[in-house]
DNA sequence: CTCTCTGCAAATTATTTGCATGATA
DNA sequence: TATCATGCAAATAATTTGCAGAGAG
């Protein structure tokens, strides 16, 4: 594989962010960079940069796919106040199964975020 | 919400597997029963069973949307072998976590189902 | 110089919607 | 008979592909 600046910018825009954003984002922002980039391209260096493992694509049921420049083993918090997706550190998460032929798992908490969850604090404690 | 035969169809099509199927072969087996059903039809009864909580929506990682009649709490295996999602009790599987604010959280196993596996010892054994 | 990568546009594929008609309660 | 659901076709969204030319090594 080759050096190219537009595969360079897709990936930086991916690791500066943790919002584990969809295909449209990374192509407004990395656009921002390359005014010119193609759609096509970010499609196709997304496809590159999973099949050599430098990101992660993730899929929170009934959301669009998200990519995450993330690849270490985390887990993840989808908030159902504000849609967010959030890491959970593996340290906070302890899985023992009994299935034969497992080799790793993806873990994805449905919930509310710490955020949300403050915020709805503030508003009780006004009352 | 009324009785239609064809929301009676898409249901039941999709008891009848346990393979998760997609919209497609949901379509396709669908149209057996009543042929000249329309595919907005299935798309919109499945939203419409979703909504209810008769069926599940799953998303595993780079594979198409599919559905699952089992709303019962349970994992997913992936086949990295053949593709297939597997069903797993939650018997066999264990999660603690101390994250805040969660309700609940899925998990999907990927790795080799059990018959992809016999099928890899049976083709050692004759070497 | 060679071969990969890109931009563009067109082609696919997946999903949703508007609307007149048909079916259910 | 009052709605709700359907089929059809068209609209929209998401993703992929073909191809000629540009860029990297």
């Amino acid at each position: 594989m080759r050096f190219s600046k537009q595969r360079e910018a897709v990936y930086n825009v991916l690791c500066q962010t943790t919002s584990h954003p969809d295909v449209a984002w990374i192509y407004a922002r990395t656009r921002e960079i390359i005014p010119n980039i193609s759609i096509a391209t970010v499609y196709r260096n997304l496809q590159e940069l999973l099949s050599i493992g430098k990101i992660k694509k993730l899929s929170a049921e009934g959301y669009a796919e998200r990519y995450d420049a993330n690849v270490s083993d985390h887990a993840h918090l989808v908030c159902s106040c504000c849609g967010k997706i959030v890491d959970i550190d593996m340290s906070q998460v302890d899985v023992k199964h009994s299935i034969a032929g497992v080799d790793r798992y993806e873990i994805t908490f449905y919930g509310c975020c710490d955020e949300c969850r403050n915020n709805k604090d503030a508003s009780q404690n006004k009352q």
